[in-house]
RNA sequence: GGUCCCGUAGCUCAACCGGAUAGAGCAACUGCCUUCUAAGCAGUCGGUUGCAGGUUCGAGUCCUGCCGGGAUCGCCA
């Protein structure tokens, strides 16, 4: 049992046999740093039972508990506040036990719980390269599908391609059109990105045509709806439906292209997803979850043959499942996919990383879901997050302000690059580096800084993205952390060469950063919990930082081998170390790698 | 217009289930490298938590109204 467990029920038998009452639990919080302590226990609550003053309260637990219990050294009262100020012990056997489990972590906690996850994230068109947008939606996936592993469920991640639909015809008949059978290879540009570039190409002729036929009269609706290049395209889909295959081969070819960019992408970024679905082998499979909900009488039929269902009484519209031609939209294929993943996974719970735009969409399927008693309905949760603005506001394609996935990575990287090597130089280290490790480590530092900046944030709310200022190598920010661990990484070497060994001596007088320290790191498994209970990365990104700080702040004010006694030298250096640890496994949760030197 | 989300320091973000004097970073300004990596540490400056009520021992947090911003309400995905 924990500290915290322990002094709870310790307060809870303080009542008892003070006030001979039984209450309800009671819980602690963290002292305010302006005050001694450690835990605090707020009494206002107990006063209208207990028909006394909050500082009597206070006053006679705070007693009973220094005469009581081991683990209190002191107390004092400030108003209706109890904190409680630990003793020495009970911090150094705190480390020495949360070091063991770190030691051991995350093997020691995987499939501890016997429940599978579907984790999706990422989940393109395949029309145009990523963007800004996929990239925090790739982080926060991978960064909660690797957090909910280490809490103990056995994840899948995977994602949906929407590979088929009037978008990738777009970009197909602008390439049949203008682009002269030029290839990634023959351009030697990455091959979401050439087809990206058709389907620019496409908006640009269809809008001149619009353009000309609205001045010839028509009004924009009609000229949209009119323009021979939609209809064009349009006229593509329904052929690709008919399986023709100079239009399926080309299809073929031009998704190819854009995987493997993709792939790329995903490679350099760190991400990876156990298995792929593809919205062309799936957007058909909705059509008999349609008909079942027919027969069962939950959806109902209009006229022209279109299904609808009717979710009016939850808040909700009637919605559109099938058309009156019979062919899918989009939500069928949603349907479909769920039933298919369950099938194949049988999991209790699936988690869809999609954009905070497709609330509404999400709570359509899931109630549809539930209608129809699907035994994974009520294991269904949409991580939704908010979008990533631009100073000038919300990322347009057609407006070009979109912020290219490939751009930032490697403007990031090039950063990472130009202050490192400054770093490097004025420390005299440049040279104890092989190109090799160089790159390594700005790709490290480049990628840590975005990836955290990404992840940092609360998923639900929306952020700001300045291109010019947005990334940090100072502060709260990645190369802080990474370069804490860089430090720590060079005390534990020295620690070897001198043979100091990290222990844990009861006889150790913690000084106050230290308890701080200790205290601080022994949360880590509770953040780790509430991280994946409230689908949030950023409570572990800010945790982190949290520590980090603690630590650079102690590091400034102890010496650690050259500490005042051996105890007070091996002591800290355990402290180090299960910083250095927590930093590097915590910040791998996040994705983020971390240097041994930098 | 209906529904939903958001509004905290000049800027970007925190604040556990309602707890103490609302915290960090950036920016600006001061100090600190003969001592374990100065991407660091210590400090100064910066707030009527959009506005007005209400609930209570206590409200950034809960309720109501208003103001401002955003999303969504397609036989698009």
């Amino acid at each position: 049992m924990n500290v915290q467990a322990q002094l709870e029920n310790a307060i809870s038998t303080a009542i008892r046999e003070l006030f001979d009452t039984e209450t309800a639990a009671v819980s602690l919080q963290p002292t305010r740093k302006e005050f001694k302590g450690t835990y605090t226990f707020v009494t206002f609550p107990l006063t209208k039972t207990l028909r006394r003053k909050p500082e009597e309260i206070a006053q006679a637990i705070g007693e009973w508990l220094q005469s009581n219990s081991p683990l209190v050294r002191a107390f004092n009262v400030v108003k209706g506040f109890l904190n409680i100020e630990l003793s020495n012990e009970v911090f150094v056997h705190a480390l020495a036990d949360y070091s063991r489990w770190l030691e051991a972590f995350p093997n020691n906690t995987r499939h501890s719980k016997q429940e599978k996850v579907v984790v999706e994230y990422s989940s393109p068109n395949t029309n145009k390269p990523l963007h800004l947008g996929h990239l925090r939606n790739n982080f926060l996936g991978y960064s909660m599908a690797t957090i909910l592993e280490a809490n103990g469920y056995d994840v899948h991640k995977t994602q949906i391609i929407n590979d088929r639909g009037i978008h990738i015809c777009k970009s197909m008949l602008a390439y049949q059109r203008f682009g002269k059978g030029e290839t990634p290879e023959s351009s030697g540009i990455k091959g979401d990105h050439l087809v990206g570039h058709y389907y620019v190409v496409f908006e640009r002729h269809y809008r001149e045509q619009v353009k000309a036929l609205m001045e010839q009269g028509m009004s924009k609706e009609e000229a949209e709806k009119e323009a021979p290049l939609m209809k064009e395209a349009q006229e593509m889909l329904r052929q690709w439906e008919a399986g023709n295959p100079e239009v399926r081969a080309l299809w073929e070819k031009m998704n190819r292209w854009v995987l493997d960019g993709f792939d790329e992408t995903y490679r350099k970024i760190g991400v990876s997803f156990d298995s792929v679905y593809y919205e062309s082998d799936t957007y058909l499979l909705g059509k008999d979850i349609v008909e079942e909900g027919l027969q069962k009488g939950i959806f109902f039929k209009k006229e022209d043959g279109s299904v609808w269902v009717d979710l009016s009484d939850e808040g909700l519209d009637q919605k559109l499942l099938l058309r009156g031609d019979g062919t899918s939209v989009y939500i069928t294929q949603d349907l479909g996919t769920a039933e298919k993943r369950y099938q194949e996974h049988h999991m209790q719970r699936m988690i869809y990383v999609v954009g905070n735009e497709q609330d509404y969409h999400f709570k359509v399927l899931f109630a549809i879901l539930k209608r129809l008693g699907r035994p994974y309905a009520d294991g269904l949760f949409h991580l939704s997050y908010g979008m990533v603005d631009l100073p000038s506001g919300k990322m347009k394609s057609r407006e070009g302000t979109v912020v290219d996935a490939d751009d930032l990575v490697a403007e990031v990287i090039d950063i990472a690059r130009q202050i490192t090597e400054e770093k490097l130089k004025n420390s005299d280290m440049l040279d104890s580096f092989t190109p090799d490790e160089l790159n390594k480590l700005y790709e490290i530092i480049g990628l840590g800084a975005l990836k955290y900046f990404l992840v940092r944030v609360d998923p639900k709310k929306r952020m700001l993205f300045n291109p010019q200022e947005s990334i940090d190598f100072e502060g709260d920010a990645a190369p802080f952390i990474q370069y804490t661990h860089a430090r720590i990484c060079s005390v534990l070497r020295k620690a070897g060469e001198s043979q100091i060994k990290a222990a844990f001596p009861e006889n150790h007088a913690l000084s106050e950063q230290e308890e701080q320290l200790v205290f601080t790191l022994t949360q880590f498994p509770e953040k780790l919990d509430e991280a994946a209970r409230t689908y949030a990365p950023s409570v572990l990104a800010q945790y982190i930082y949290e520590l980090t700080r603690l630590y650079n702040s102690f590091y400034a004010h102890h010496s650690i081998l050259k500490a005042e006694t051996s105890e007070a030298a091996s002591f800290r250096l355990a402290i180090s170390q299960a910083t250095a640890q927590t930093i590097r496994k915590g910040m791998q949760l996040l994705g983020i790698e971390v240097p041994e030197r930098m």
